[in-house]
DNA sequence: CTTGACAGTGGACTATACTCCACCCTGTAT
DNA sequence: ATACAGGGTGGAGTATAGTCCACTGTCAAG
């Protein structure tokens, strides 16, 4: 397909992808030209572009998303590492949801802690070693 | 206490502390400085501090820390705008989390189609409108 | 055969969040 | 007295992640 399919199916912007493409998160090898020099994109493409959008609303950033996508999709590295890859990412996401939780802990604290009429003191003790 | 207790005691740099004050995610009113003109930091900025610490951790941009922060410890809102907002940020919280359990659940597929001798094809299919 | 949508390239610009630097003042230790 | 750690200010520079713009080429429709 071409840039403008892509735009419509990965819900990224041209300059966007333009952008990934630069910085290698996408590759086309020279095959992946029409002879007019428009570029083909395959739908492997497309599902790079979803995992790197996926990945980014987790707040990882392009380099991390970068190597992440390289284990996963690479060609050459074998089982062990991928599980390893996986393993680390499993991990890093639990990190992160265990902080929600606490987050989501002490404003559910400060809600019940304001009943009605509430001030700083109600809240700054909810706040201390936050 | 100065900034220099300030950086040992909040982790973060001295120059990043300085950002903060200038994007007034911390504010020192007058009083808050001794004769020398050096700035004497209260406890209540190191909890400031420690909230804009973990916000960021969650993904959440200095702007949208400096609105929390401002609802959560500022002295002039009433009770509903304050519930409000812990409300509105519970939200935003748990959608968080449910990125993060689809990512994992996604994450824990690859690694049970992984037996022991996996492929770019396993894992491709997890991957797929990931 | 021109118009308009779509494609490509290169480079400038922006926002966010720092980080570094130069230069100056303060205060204690030698 | 002076060295030196620590404080203050202003402004420049950096990294990341785009976003915009100008200019050019391609191609199907009228």
């Amino acid at each position: 397909m071409l840039i403008g399919d892509l735009v419509k199916k990965s819900g990224l912007s041209k300059d966007t992808i333009r952008y990934y493409e630069k910085m290698g998160l996408i590759k086309l090898n020279k095959k992946e030209r029409r002879e007019n020099n428009y570029k083909e994109y395959s739908d492997d493409i497309l599902v790079r572009l979803s995992l790197v959008k996926r990945l980014k609303l987790l707040g990882f950033t392009l380099n991390e998303i970068s190597d992440t996508i390289e284990i996963l999709l690479g060609e050459t590295n074998p089982c062990t590492e991928i599980l390893e890859a996986v393993n680390t990412k499993i991990d890093l996401v639990e990190q992160k949801m265990k902080e929600l939780e606490e987050i989501k802990a002490r404003l559910t604290a400060i809600q019940k802690n304001c009943n009605g009429n509430c001030s700083i003191d109600d809240i700054l003790p909810s706040c201390i070693n936050f």
